[in-house]
DNA sequence: GGCAAGTAAATTGTATCCAATTGACGAAAT
DNA sequence: ATTTCGTCAATTGGATACAATTTACTTGCC
């Protein structure tokens, strides 16, 4: 997605990224600086650049002084982010309905099937694809301000999850995924949105979970093995 | 607005971004890191926070080793940014027209009668005020993710106004916020939804203006003052 | 034994230093 | 005259070194 400008900093970026929404790294888990960059073999100053993104993000929070945590979304917070979800979405559904790519069912056809390959397991992986999903959406509206919003945003619902939610059980979320794309081809745009209105409110109507720490080093060892060149 | 954590990194990213919105930095304008960090008496490490930063909310570019730019929105981005503007902004008037906070209708007033009070002057102080008022509706939603990204679309929209507008002409838009209040007091959605629309596709209507390029020493010296402590 | 103050360790905040890449200027060859 | 290659200046990419701040522990006093 983002790998045109190559810089170390990105690399680090994507991977903390990744370790945060595929629950590697919990809510509330420390990322000391000179941690992180000894594990992935760079200095701090790569590890501050690539933090203070993730903090604009709102994946992480730093506090003066004290340094970097995985965000920890309030009840609140996950409300607002859910709202403001919902409305882009809408607006990607409203717009997909007028005018969809002509690759664009082909795409989403794909995704949903490379997504009903890892269906039942409930790892990281299908939590990614999941999210990945509303994310090539977005981005097949054409209006790259517009996906990098919903990119945002379905991160967070991410992480969100992650804390919240028993467990993704993305059963349900691959058929209504194939719904979401009927309804767009059929041009049924109240349909799609209704179906989608469901989708997102289902997923923000979970109890919640309690999270569990784990050492830092033993995680990241794994996502560090990517970054040798 | 974010003045809590008071970081030369913060300071030195407020004093660059009101520079661009006032236009005293005009698109396409260099910034490079010793000399803006030269100017306000910071190292390179400061004013490169900042810069990165500032591309997150899309006000510059950076072209890997060449540098900062002042960003210049191609006409198919500014009306990507557009879009998400009226997406944006057409929820808070929804969430506003449901729940306005007690306070919330002196805030607006006090506001436009602020901006009356520039009116004429199509100065930056004008354009920043016109600004602001959209901004201050979105943090009345009390949605802390949507006024954040209603703050961001504002801003870009200032600057892409900036280059395509012959003049700001804040004086219809000063009239306009205060019917856009009435219709919300008024609780008529759809009214104030409408004057929204207008108000926004009228600003985003407009012809072309070339930029005139200018030193930065110049410009970013009365800055700078402010960071004197 | 509990509480407070002081001190030390750890971590971030900031500055400076070196290396790598890019763009521009100029000279030489076709 | 135009194009191409090579060198150099300018600027960023990244690392290291130092300062400031916070936390935690220890020690002494009540």
């Amino acid at each position: 997605m983002s790998d045109s400008k190559t810089t170390l900093t990105n690399a680090v970026h994507d991977l903390l990224r990744r370790a945060i929404i595929e629950q590697a790294l919990k809510p509330g888990m420390r990322l000391p600086e000179d941690t992180v960059g000894e594990q992935f073999g760079v200095s701090r100053t790569i590890v501050r650049h690539a933090l203070v993104r993730l903090e604009n993000q709102g994946l992480v929070i730093t506090r003066r002084n004290r340094g970097a945590f995985v965000a920890e979304p309030s009840k609140e917070e996950a409300q607002h982010v859910f709202e403001v979800r919902r409305c882009l979405e809408n607006e990607v559904i409203r717009i997909l309905c007028r005018r969809m790519p002509g690759s664009g069912y082909d795409q989403l056809e794909a995704h949903v099937r490379s997504e009903e390959k890892v269906k039942g397991k409930d790892g990281p992986v299908s939590i990614r694809l999941a999210g990945e999903f509303h994310v090539l959406l977005a981005e097949l509206t054409g209006n790259d301000v517009l996906a990098r919003y919903v990119s945002e945003v379905v991160l967070r619902c991410s992480l969100i999850m992650s804390m919240y939610a028993r467990n993704h059980s993305s059963d349900c979320a691959v058929d209504e995924h194939s719904q979401i794309i009927e309804a767009i081809r059929a041009g049924d745009e109240q349909r799609a949105i209704d179906i989608m209105d469901h989708h997102l409110g289902a997923v923000a109507g979970r109890a919640e979970l309690s999270p569990k720490p784990d050492s830092i080093q033993s995680i990241l060892s794994h996502y560090g093995k990517e970054l040798a060149q």
